[in-house]
DNA sequence: CGACTATTTGAGCCTGATCAAGACCGGTGG
DNA sequence: CCACCGGTCTTGATCAGGCTCAAATAGTCG
């Protein structure tokens, strides 16, 4: 199964990971409840996003296969993780100091280079919430949600949608209705077809040029 | 010197770290240029900021005394790092794994439990940028800087400003003089007392209520 | 003291939010 | 097969928060 090759690249032995399978719609872990294990997403899409206490929410990222969510260990989880397709994933169970049990040096190293990059692609998604008009976060959005997509599903002419407008928007910190117009000028500009849960881009390097940063 | 309990903090050895000073001004190392190493600050603030395309500048946080920055490994540096005010830093040469040279995997633990939580911490800004309005996140700003100074430093009635209106600006993806404009808002409902290069808070209460979430 | 820069303050505008319909889509049952 | 229904998405009109442009003021450093 080529799940196990996203086990090894995190260097993790089968033995210390249990797959788990999660529907349509239920959590993976719990904003607020004692953190059970992270998780290495095998199959499906899992939105990853935390509520305010004035209700308003923040989407911190999408995870899709070969993603690692629930890494950060504190005394409660900061987030809620929900699958929004049926999800297969590699519970990862942690001792206290956040690193696998069972794991080798050389393992902790490679986990390690990997949050490094995810750091890194927090950082940049930051730059798209600080200093992007809409335009230019949905067109980063539509780019490195294809690109992620496709190295995780391989190419496809049409990127699906897992999520919702709301998703998005929480995502993007846009409303739905900036997400929707906006999709429908990038559509008029003929830089891609948007349709309600999917998409195609027609122009990659038009739709960077506008994403840039 | 205190300083050393910084490098007992992530496991390093007094032997694997130069200790190297930066005048007010000067780079501790650039976006484009091959990474050199982390630096793990002693004494003094270092701002970490990101050059775009158009002239916009993405400041990514600033780091006082007990911080490492420079620590996510690419082929080029993804951000510049300068010092506000003198700085004093360890060097740590880094193997390309991007874990310290000579560090055991204990100490790796323990740096990717800081690691962690600087992504935490990251998360948490993009709340900030994403979702908070200008009063709000120059609030949550104040606290939190506060709260970092005087964990580095002690407590002080007052704490500076070692950046200016810009670089506060450019953190909290707002302008100068939307910034300014809030402080002093702030300023006139008493939650704080701002001048150009420090501030005092009065009702730390009232602002972490503002700064909320 | 004077030149320069950083910060504050002011006026008007624009982008994206809000409020409000309307269209579309998928599922269900007659 | 199609009419209906609930939710999601799109479109429209208006409003407001924060940006832009512009000028005054306050600091800073020689």
């Amino acid at each position: 199964m080529a799940c196990s090759s996203y086990l090894d690249a995190i260097g993790v032995s089968r033995e210390h990971a249990d797959i788990q399978r999660f529907e349509k719609g239920r959590p993976v872990f719990e904003q607020g409840k004692a953190p059970v294990a992270a998780f290495l997403i095998c199959s499906g899409t899992v939105i990853v996003a935390r509520l305010l206490e004035d209700g308003r929410r923040y989407v911190a990222r999408f995870a899709l296969a070969g993603d690692l969510i629930g890494l950060s260990r504190f005394e409660r989880e900061r987030f809620s993780a929900h699958a929004l397709t049926p999800v297969e994933a590699f519970r990862i169970n942690l001792n206290e100091n956040g690193t696998p049990a069972a794991a080798s040096a050389h393992d902790v190293g490679r986990l390690f280079k990997r949050t490094t990059s995810e750091l890194d692609g927090a950082y940049s998604h930051m730059i798209t919430l600080g200093q992007k008009r809409a335009e230019e976060r949905v067109a980063s959005f539509l780019i490195d949600f294809a690109e992620r997509w496709r190295s995780a599903h391989g190419e496809t002419r049409e990127i699906p949608f897992p999520m919702n407008r709301r998703d998005i928007a929480d995502y993007l910190g846009l409303t739905i209705e900036t997400i929707s117009r906006t999709m429908t000028l990038l559509n008029k500009q003929g830089l891609v077809a948007v349709y309600p849960n999917r998409y195609e881009i027609f122009d990659p390097k038009g739709l960077a040029a506008i994403g840039q940063a």
